[in-house]
DNA sequence: ATGAAAGCGCTAACAT
DNA sequence: ATGTTAGCGCTTTCAT
């Protein structure tokens, strides 16, 4: 079945015109008489005319559309995301495709080809745990495809960045829990060549340090896959749990692992934090309908999404390149809920 | 900044050959030489060439992209949903392009006009909750554009649908409630005009009338938006609670409304199932992690994004029109967990 | 087996 | 003020 559309030709032709003459009365050309312009916008307007996008972005160069590489929509924070992103990019007339890696290296190269393929006129990127070789964003970058990476940036290339103050986030949340009298703190980590995965062991660690608490690495556990199976996250938590130096309190890393790993505790009923306490990142609404409700570090997604298509557009629409890159650092919030308190909350 | 790409004139000149060649060797035309062939895609390969998409489309009056119009993807039936339609998608070599009308009628006009000035081959739709008038659906419709429904289908179109039972999951949840001592149950319903809750409403309504229980019309409260903004849902709600029969039930009519009850009701601290029983609507993962954990009605998201997406592509790909449409409907999953049972859980 | 040329819808010189 | 023409990248007749 194919769908026919009205071109600049049927309003040409129907009204007698040329079709540059057409094309000039839709823009608003000046020197096109009142009366043949009022015509044709009228014409254009009864037969509900739209210029076809193709042959536009063949002509422009240009497709006046956004690609958004992201491991998952299904996740809180990047549904936030994204929807900053089009908030954004709705309003000054980009089309957003968004993408899912799922975590892999593969799909990740695969999808940034595709939308890379001329349809797109910037690429917004958030890294897969999976990858290490970025050198399918080295060579588009190199090429001149505008990029502004978020959240899971690439350090060796250079342009636009937009994160959250990881570092402060995990400091903060530690600290806390400091405070709150457990000593014995895990971490829960994604994949450890991930930027936040660093960043975020980073905080913690010095949260640790400075309180004269010594950093043990065999109390960090990383999920290769950012806890993308259940079963990864399994295993990490019943590491921890069954680690001879007996943790009082865990530090989940990112939205996924926090949740996945409240699932498990619940599952295993083991009482928290009774029995062990929990902190993480997470954006989820419900994080106080939890049992326990759950001390969380949120993150400005949606602010998030939206500088970084500000700074993608910002690139794209330059007449001049664009030398001159910069690092947006957004602030975390901690929450402090009943996950991590020593009283045990009475529900 | 200009991004430019290396077409098939580029291998043209590179190998001395005219530009129809290159095209015809590059899709494995019988007519073409084995060496010329070989020469072609090793170069083509080399220099890692892409066709341009947009000239592409123009050529052949297609795109190979699907436009997607939802209310939301921060939703986690949704963005299930995106993940079935993606799954498929990409299998067949199709963008998925998605767009949020989040819930207003004129962003769902806007967005399916600008995906349908034939940047797509067909639609996969699920309509806002302010729409009532279908006209943009039934004109792109008549000229033939592929549309497939899903969740909140249009009634007037006839094309393939794929909702739920939606029927039979607020039917057997209300059944559920009854026989677990509950009778009188109020219904959190979203918009009285979209077709999922007058299937919802006729699921519920039929349960209590089968068990003697008159049907009530002052215990359905409507949320015109959805309960998108948490004051709809709290105005419905403090009717309920205070509705002189003294409900002792909730039925959730939807995901955000069903986790939107339960987020007021703990705020109000007002005690579940103590006070007042809930069941709703959702596919969120974290339905067993809530205090108390929640009874469910979960609808195949995935599955239904799937099989939407088949369908659409078999229109698309059809040679001769498709007049004969069917409306799939996928089996729902009541899971009873603490907030709908007489006893009090232990946390 | 290969090349030349037309055309998809649109815009922008370049006429007139 | 309006028309004619070329060209964006690609496929596909129609020559050769």
């Amino acid at each position: 079945m194919k769908y026919e559309a009205i071109t600049i030709k049927d309003i040409a032709k129907a009204l007698g015109l040329a079709t540059s003459t057409v094309s000039r009365a839709l823009k608003g050309s000046y020197e096109i008489s009142a009366e043949t312009r009022k015509l044709v916008l009228e014409y254009a307007e009864k037969i509900n005319y739209r210029p076809n996008p193709s042959a536009l972005s063949l002509k422009e160069k240009r497709s006046r559309a956004i690609g958004v590489v992201v491991c998952e929509i299904a996740n809180t924070f990047f549904s936030q995301v994204i929807n900053g992103i089009e908030s954004i990019a709705y309003d000054r007339g980009y089309y957003v495709i968004i993408s899912q890696s799922h975590e892999s290296y593969g799909r990740e190269v695969l999808n940034t080809q595709h939308l890379a393929s001329r349809s797109v006129d910037g690429l917004l990127v958030s890294l897969s745990t999976e990858t290490i070789d970025m050198s399918h964003f080295h060579s588009l970058h190199d090429k001149g495809l505008p990029i502004v990476f978020f959240d899971r940036v690439c350090e060796t290339i250079d342009t636009h960045k937009v994160i959250s103050d990881n570092f402060k986030g995990t400091y903060d949340a530690t600290l806390h829990l400091i405070n709150s009298g457990y000593k014995r703190i895990a971490h829960l980590a994604s994949a450890p060549n991930i930027s936040t995965t660093k960043e975020r062991l980073a905080g913690y660690r010095k949260a640790l340090e400075e309180n004269r608490i010594s950093y043990d690495e065999s109390l960090v556990m990383y999920c290769a896959h950012g806890g993308l199976g259940q079963d990864e996250i399994e295993s990490a938590l019943s590491q921890i749990i069954n680690h001879q130096s007996k943790p009082e309190a865990i530090l989940a890393a990112s939205d996924r692992l926090t949740l996945g790993a409240m699932a498990w505790l619940k599952d295993k009923k083991i009482s928290i934090p009774g029995k062990i306490a929990l902190v993480g990142f997470t954006n989820s609404q419900q994080a106080n309908i939890f049992s326990p409700s759950l001390t969380s570090i949120r993150q400005p997604a949606f602010e998030m999404g939206q500088i970084a298509t500000e700074k993608l557009i910002e690139i794209i629409e330059s007449k001049k390149p664009v030398l001159k890159f910069e690092t947006s650092v957004l602030k975390t919030e901690l929450v402090i809920r009943a996950s991590s308190t020593m009283i045990k909350p009475n529900e």
